[in-house]
DNA sequence: ATTCAACGCTTTTTT
DNA sequence: AGCGTTGAAT
């Protein structure tokens, strides 16, 4: 394949043909590590003679992972199959599986996903005799979460507490953790977890990978977690061919253990590595580069680089200062609008925020206008309650244990049945031994259940039964589905309820079993079913990106990475929204500042940025002050200040600081977010003012009509 | 024992 | 705005 390097600029080239020993890839956005990433794979197996199976190519979605074989395939053809790449959840899921029982684990075990969890946590918290609004659920989970990331038993908190907090944490963790064992459970942690555990201590299991893999290659690798982190590690010996690609500056999960100092720590973790990188930017014009780079450079404790481009500045970025967020939903739909008329599909738009909760508004205004849409993430199809209904009957079916599962299809659909009934089963159970799926179908056991109550029980143990049966016999996995709506009785029941929202739910069932026979096959799954449940528990929102589609895409940050479009929107960039609020320490505010350069990054030609100047949240209206970041981007990048208004200002400003325009160097001003400075410098005709402020004597560029800053009295 | 309606509270990002 | 809890009705 001679065809393979050609196109590749000099680092690409040498990343891809980089002999054995690990190597970092310290890739800028939009610089072609995707292209690196397969190219590498495709030279490995075509010049360097490696067999496909020996590559484990980790990517940070499914559809990634797709992506890359999709390539693959195209350079090498069906050779290309034979390469293992998925995501690290599904690559330890498919470990766990293949080595259930090393782990005590049924091959069936179930896969918690977050709601799970905090039920889970919840049940835990009450049971221990907790409160659980002095302990949120959340909080508690989150804090195992990270135990788990770090690889720490139950038994290693409890030996490390320092306050009361931690020793609950520490309680709940073991509680959480052996009602997990008992209902052969995981979370998505013990998913990592167990998989390190498992190739850390099991030499058979271990030496059977080391083996088998000879490359392994990372990608996003800025985010990944000590767990993840370990496994890296282990499949990579003893050869060592460990390729990671990341960007210090992308990192953007830290909230969820990913530890940005893995990247900056790979020298020193594999002292014989070297470090390649990539700093051509293929994908964005000059203004926005220029733009993203002055943001990031805010940031302490990076790789210092500046990503470049010979493309040339393109169009200046649009700022959009709006009244509220209606007005910035209207700006949306509005820009969707100019780019049908001017024959661009709609699929070359995203629009990104920070919240999930500001996509509602937007919908509201796409729908309006007629123009069509997708909503990456947010309340997930297969979060709604009435499909987690049937997943529950199938997940129970699948996995008898599984009493999360059963507590849930006890009570759906309504019959009478309730949480009592099933301690009573608990109860039966426990004492004499035999699988609460089993107690289900043992009337003379419902001993003080009337007759309604022991006729729902023996009718829910039937159903799973016939359900269990039909996985079984190898019926196909629509129909199994079919089954399960109709023994569970959820159609039934739906059917009765009138109104418009039933007859939505009753659709939204009839998917399930519809899309059930699009999911891809899966030979190391026990069944097609058990498969399906897996897909389901593992799948991203960035799997579901449609392209090509002619939609709007609109999404939160997080679930713009790795993308790319030719138009972005980037709204809500105002203080408190983003910033977040919550993101109060100088380690959470450079995170801010890494998702608003992931985000800036995304755009290809066309960036528009909007604030809102008040927006309703949780009930009330808040005035809002325009995002620090947008102060951040020098004034020739931009737009002259276009705000955007429908009505009189007068009738709607903000009681609270108004800009004064004419600034002149040496007056003194007070900015809501730095407190008081004195301005340096006016520069592009009066537009931006350079300011030293007190507080921290840095100097500031500003934009004098959009910050949120005022002359002071002498 | 279950279900339903009213109330009050908390609000980021997600594999 | 949405969820979990609480209290009353069935």
């Amino acid at each position: 394949m001679t065809d393979l390097l050609s196109g590749l600029n000099p680092p690409q080239r040498e990343a891809v043909v980089h002999g054995d020993g690990p190597l970092l890839v310290l890739a800028g956005a939009g610089s072609g590590k995707t292209r690196v990433l397969t190219h590498r794979v495709a030279h490995l197996i075509s010049e360097r003679s490696v067999p496909p199976s020996a590559i484990l190519a980790i990517t940070f979605t499914n559809k990634a992972a797709g992506e890359m074989r999709d390539r693959l395939e195209q350079l090498l053809g069906g050779l290309a199959r034979a390469v293992w790449a998925g995501t690290f959840h599904s690559t330890c899921a498919r470990i766990l599986r293949t080595h259930a029982e090393r782990v005590g684990y049924s091959r069936n075990f179930t896969i918690l996903d977050q709601d799970d969890q905090t039920r889970l946590v919840r049940s835990c918290l009450n049971e221990a005799g907790y409160d659980p609004k002095a302990h949120p659920p959340r909080a508690v989970l989150s804090a195992i979460s990270d135990a788990k990331n770090r690889l720490q038993s139950p038994e290693q908190v409890a030996a490390e507490t320092g306050s009361f907090e931690d020793e609950v944490v520490a309680a709940i963790y073991q509680r959480y953790a052996d009602r997990l064992r008992a209902s052969e459970a995981v979370d998505f942690d013990d998913l990592l977890m167990l998989a390190v555990t498992l190739l850390e201590n099991d030499d058979e299991v271990r030496a059977g990978y080391q083996g088998m893999l000879q490359h392994v290659l990372v990608d996003e690798y800025q985010d990944t977690n000590h767990a993840q982190y370990r496994l890296v590690r282990v499949l990579g010996e003893p050869q060592r061919n460990v390729f990671v690609v990341g960007d210090d500056d992308q990192g953007i999960y830290s909230w969820r253990g990913a530890d940005v100092r893995n990247i900056l720590d790979f020298e020193r973790d594999y002292p014989e590595s070297a470090t390649i990188a990539l700093e051509q930017n293929y994908r964005s014009t000059g203004n926005i580069l220029a733009a993203a780079n002055a943001v990031v450079e805010n940031n302490h404790d990076r790789h210092p680089k500046r990503l470049w481009t010979d493309r040339g500045d393109g169009d200046p970025i649009t700022v959009l200062a709006c009244r509220d967020e209606h007005e910035e939903a209207r700006a949306v739909a509005s820009e969707a609008e100019r780019r049908v008329s001017e024959g661009d599909s709609l699929d070359g738009l995203a629009v990104f925020y920070r919240t999930n909760a500001q996509s509602r508004v937007i919908e509201d205004q796409l729908v309006r206008r007629g123009l069509p849409y997708q909503v990456i993430g947010g309340p997930r199809f297969y979060e709604r309650a009435e499909i987690r209904d049937l997943m529950a009957w199938l997940r129970s079916a699948v996995n008898p244990a599984d009493e999360l599962s059963l507590a849930r299809l006890i009570g759906a659909p309504r019959r009478g049945l309730g949480p009592a009934c099933l301690e009573r089963l608990r109860g039966v159970a426990a004492q004499s031994g035999v699988p609460i799926a089993d107690v289900l179908l043992m009337p003379e056991h419902h001993v003080g259940l009337n007759t309604r109550q022991r006729d729902g029980l023996a009718a829910t143990g039937r159903g799973l039964a016939e359900i269990a049966e039909a996985n079984r016999n190898g019926t196909p996995l629509d129909q199994i589905i079919e089954l399960a709506l109709e023994v569970s009785g959820l159609t039934t029941a739906l059917a009765k309820e009138t109104g418009i929202e039933a007859e939505g739910r009753l659709e939204n069932l009839q998917e399930v079993a519809r899309v059930s026979l699009e999911t891809g096959e899966r030979p190391d799954a026990e069944s097609p079913l058990a498969g399906f449940l897996e897909d389901v528990a593992l799948e991203s929102d960035g799997d579901k990106v449609r392209d090509g589609v002619g939609q709007v895409t609109l999404m939160t940050i997080h679930n713009a990475k790795g993308l790319e479009y030719p138009a972005v929107m980037l709204t809500g960039l105002e203080e408190g929204l983003f910033p977040h609020s919550r993101s109060e320490t100088i380690e959470a505010l450079q995170e801010e500042r890494r998702l608003c350069y992931v985000g800036l990054t995304r755009a290809r030609e066309r960036l528009v940025l909007s604030h809102a100047e008040s927006r309703a949240l949780h009930g009330g209206r808040d005035f809002r002050l325009p995002s620090r970041f947008l102060g951040e981007i020098p004034a020739e990048c931009l737009d002259a200040p276009r705000p955007r208004r429908s009505a009189p200002r007068a009738v709607t400003a903000p009681p609270a600081v108004t800009a004064a325009p004419d600034f002149t160097t040496g007056d003194a001003v007070v900015h809501a977010t730095f407190g008081d400075g004195i301005v340096t410098a006016v520069e592009q005709g009066g537009d931006l003012v350079r300011v030293r402020f007190r507080q921290d004597g840095a100097e500031r560029r500003l934009m004098a009509g959009a910050a949120p800053m005022r002359k002071t009295g002498e």
